[in-house]
RNA sequence: GUCCGGUUAGCUCAGCUGGUAGAGCGCUACAUUGACAUUGUAGAGGUCACAGGUUCAAGUCCUGUAUCGGACACCA
């Protein structure tokens, strides 16, 4: 062929090599990240997206800046991602505002692990010792988090890029503080909290585990009551003793009627009390109640007006008050109690199969110790309750209904919420507590010297946020909302929140609240909420069972976009997805398919012009064939069911054009004329439309065919800008 | 206890507003200097958990059963 010059022939040998992801990837995001287009402004600089183009905006969930990103980030990095490029293909102003997150209690339980392995105790450093080294921790995994968020292809601004404990979130969560207190809303009081005593914090209920156990349930002789109970260590203050007040067997017992009675060391004086928690069916209908240690217990104590006591110090460990058990470790106390009972006759007998659950702490597993403690709570029913009725007025959808309910449930029986931690690593409180009346000021100038209620003497609060206290109010912060910049009047409400439905009371019920709350509107307009990550036979992934499958050695092997492939295609929204290495390696050989396909066109297209024309039969074929998979694949990312248009891109790619149009064109392309020129154009066509359909889910195969394509194919310099096709 | 989901090919899962089943992997046989062995062609394999019901017609809707799982709440 002595008309096809040098540089002509020589694009398809670029493609002679099978596609090796590792070579392209990282110099591909380089040119996107250099070209600024991931950043909307820069978008409408350039001419790109039009200046009255419509928004798309997508808060992204911050990484846990403590160690490295597991698949479930693989997951969301990839579906956020499938949205952004969609809507920036479709021309739309796109921004995705990427963070970290400091992730208080969890980054400081890593840190602690670390410390141990060291031979070094959390509890030798001060606080601000503690601080300094956490945050050096987390700066260097931050650095290394964001690598991984690139590596995964994010097309996030990262010049928008926010760590949760930057000035500007503190700013924001400060006045929100401080406005909860103004309107009523923030108190300072003494409740039943639950505390982990390996951790030395408290949590709300949601950190709260609740494991299904069989244990023993003892029955004790308690003066002329026989009372059950499982938890023996905590019965040395009992002093009241509870029935209900219809309960026939007790009729001659009188509420506040005094009895003695021989105890753990010794006689007591114990007072009957009627209260309908007493439940007639449980155990012999009577129980003694133990304030300090038990929520329900501490509501009937404040029902009755009664005395309660701490048994059980902050370490786990009986106070004086157990006598010569005073000291003692609960788990080991338990045992020597019911022996001395016993001893004493007054063990009745024993059920050796009483099944409960028990609360536990959901990072250690320890029992959760109930404590009275003060607390800063939020009064969260007038919150509730609004975004319950934004919900109700539409200002919010979830793409997947189900979560819908849960969301209504949990809203509607929502309770107040502790949002102080005992931890270092965190938003510090700014607060003064009263030392005489326990009153609590927020205090954001540190100006309050003394109390505001009583004049009494103040201390500085030494509590931390709850690290969600913060991030209910992410949104907020991305979007500058209270700053110089106009993204909160560009971006805010976001388009989509995408996150993990394990996380849907924790964070996004709190952003919407909190959102609510401080703007008056809601944070974002729809919710996708993801499954789990699991392992190919549905198990959950554990370092202890040994099938944690990282998202880096899966990009290493078969490519990020395979990896991409993997976790999307077939996987209906807010379904648990298994994670399978055979199922990626299948999106690594779809991508040489297309890399073979491009090498097929190219070398087949050589002499082509681009004033061919379509002969009625491929013109017909076309609107047969391309046009309806194009509007069918559309109509899915619309719908948000990536699964699906995923799945039909892949058939649409590898069984029609592969298999069926380049087929069928070897004998048209060798008739030449007309008819190999219009066969030509088709191939092209084809070849452009896959690779922008495809493009969101496998972006690193597609542009750097794209780059190698022949300009006058191209409507843009980088596939990513590229127009959605029709 | 309250609520929610699953049960479809050997494995992991799709199947939208009802019309006698699909994908990936795996398996079998054959092909191969032909864009691609990271391939092609052909094929085996499913009474869609079970029992009733609605319907001309039910994985697809209703009721119940079994079984697995999840969330929330909670106990003495």
């Amino acid at each position: 062929m002595s008309e096809s010059s040098d540089t002509k022939s020589n694009i398809p040998d670029l493609f002679l090599k099978p596609y090796e992801p590792k070579e392209h990837e990282d110099n591909i995001y380089k040119a996107w990240e250099d070209s600024g287009y991931f950043n909307p402004d820069v978008c409408i600089e350039k001419g790109v997206t039009k200046t009255d183009a419509e928004t798309f905006s997508i808060v992204m969930p911050p990484p846990n800046a403590n160690g490295s990103l597991h698949a479930g980030h693989a997951l969301f990095v990839t579906i956020e991602d499938i949205m952004i490029r969609y809507s920036r293909m479709q021309g739309k102003k796109t921004l995705w505002i990427p963070g970290a997150d400091h992730a208080g209690f969890e980054t400081q339980v890593v840190y602690e692990k670390k410390l141990e392995k060291e031979g070094r105790s959390r509890f030798d450093l001060t606080r601000e010792e503690l601080y300094a080294e956490i945050l050096d921790f987390t700066l260097s995994n931050k650095s290394l988090m964001e690598s991984q968020l690139r590596q995964l292809g994010a097309s996030c601004d990262w010049s928008r890029s926010l760590f949760t404990l930057d000035d500007r979130v503190k700013k924001i969560v400060y006045a929100t503080f401080k406005q909860l207190e103004t309107d009523g809303l923030l108190y300072r009081g003494a409740r039943s909290s639950n505390w982990c005593p390996k951790h030395q914090t408290s949590f709300s209920n949601l950190e709260v585990e609740h494991e299904e156990r069989v244990d023993p349930f003892y029955y004790f002789q308690y003066g002329p009551f026989v009372i059950g109970t499982a938890r023996p260590e905590t019965k040395f203050g009992d002093k009241y003793v509870v029935m209900h007040p219809n309960d026939a067997r007790y009729k001659d017992f009188t509420h506040g009627q005094t009895i003695e009675l021989e105890w753990i060391n010794g006689p007591i004086t114990a007072t009957v009390i009627k209260d309908e928690a007493g439940d007639p069916e449980m155990g012999t209908g009577v129980m003694t109640i133990t304030p300090w240690h038990s929520g329900v217990d501490f509501e009937i104590a404040k029902r009755h007006n009664l005395d309660y006591e701490q048994i059980i110090d902050w370490r786990g460990k009986l106070l004086p008050v157990a006598g010569e058990f005073a000291g003692m470790d609960i788990r080991e106390a338990r045992k020597k109690i019911v022996e001395k009972l016993d001893a004493k006759g007054l063990l009745v007998r024993v059920d050796k199969k009483y099944e409960h659950s028990v609360p536990c702490c959901y990072k250690c597993g320890r029992e959760i110790e109930p404590q009275i403690k003060e607390q800063w709570f939020i009064d969260m029913k007038p919150l509730a309750k609004k975004a319950l009725e934004a919900l109700a007025d539409k200002k919010f959808e979830f793409v997947t209904e189900r979560d819908e309910r849960v969301f209504i449930h949990w809203l509607t029986n929502i309770e107040d919420w502790p949002i102080a931690r005992q931890i270092a690593w965190g938003i510090p409180i700014p607060a003064k507590v009263c030392t005489d009346c326990h009153h609590g000021m927020v205090d954001l100038d540190n100006t309050i010297t003394a109390c505001t209620k009583c004049g009494g003497v103040v201390i500085e609060e030494p509590d931390t946020f709850d690290t969600w206290f913060s991030s209910g109010q992410w949104p907020l912060a991305t979007t500058d909302f209270g700053g110089l910049s106009n993204d909160f009047e560009k971006f805010y409400p976001t388009s989509v929140m995408e996150t993990g439905k394990d996380i849907i009371f924790f964070w996004v019920a709190r952003m919407v609240m909190l959102g609510l709350y401080r703007t008056g509107d809601v944070p974002f307009k729809k919710i996708y909420l993801h499954g789990m990550v699991r392992d190919k036979h549905g198990r959950k992934m554990s370092k202890s069972k040994g099938n944690v499958i990282s998202p880096k050695e899966i990009q290493d092997k078969y490519g990020t976009d395979a990896l991409r492939m993997g976790l999307i295609v077939n996987n209906a929204p807010g379904t648990d997805m298994n994670l399978d290495p055979d199922k990626v390696n299948a999106y690594k050989k779809f991508a040489n398919k297309l890399w073979n396909i491009t090498r097929f066109v190219l070398d087949n297209t050589q002499d082509y012009t681009t004033e061919a024309t379509h002969t009625k039969e491929d013109n017909d074929f076309e609107e047969t064939y391309l046009t309806p998979a194009i509007l069918e694949i559309t109509n899915n990312m619309d719908k948000d069911r990536y699964d699906l248009a995923s799945e039909r891109i892949y058939h649409f790619i590898w069984d029609h054009f592969a298999s069926t149009v380049i087929e069928e064109s070897k004998p048209l392309l060798a008739q030449g004329g007309a008819v190999r020129s219009s066969r030509q154009k088709l191939l092209y066509h084809y070849l452009v439309t896959s690779l922008k359909v495809l493009h969101p889910f496998m972006p690193y195969v597609t542009e750097t065919i794209w780059q190698r394509l022949p300009a006058q194919l191209k409507d843009s310099k980088f596939l990513m800008i590229a127009k959605w096709p029709r």
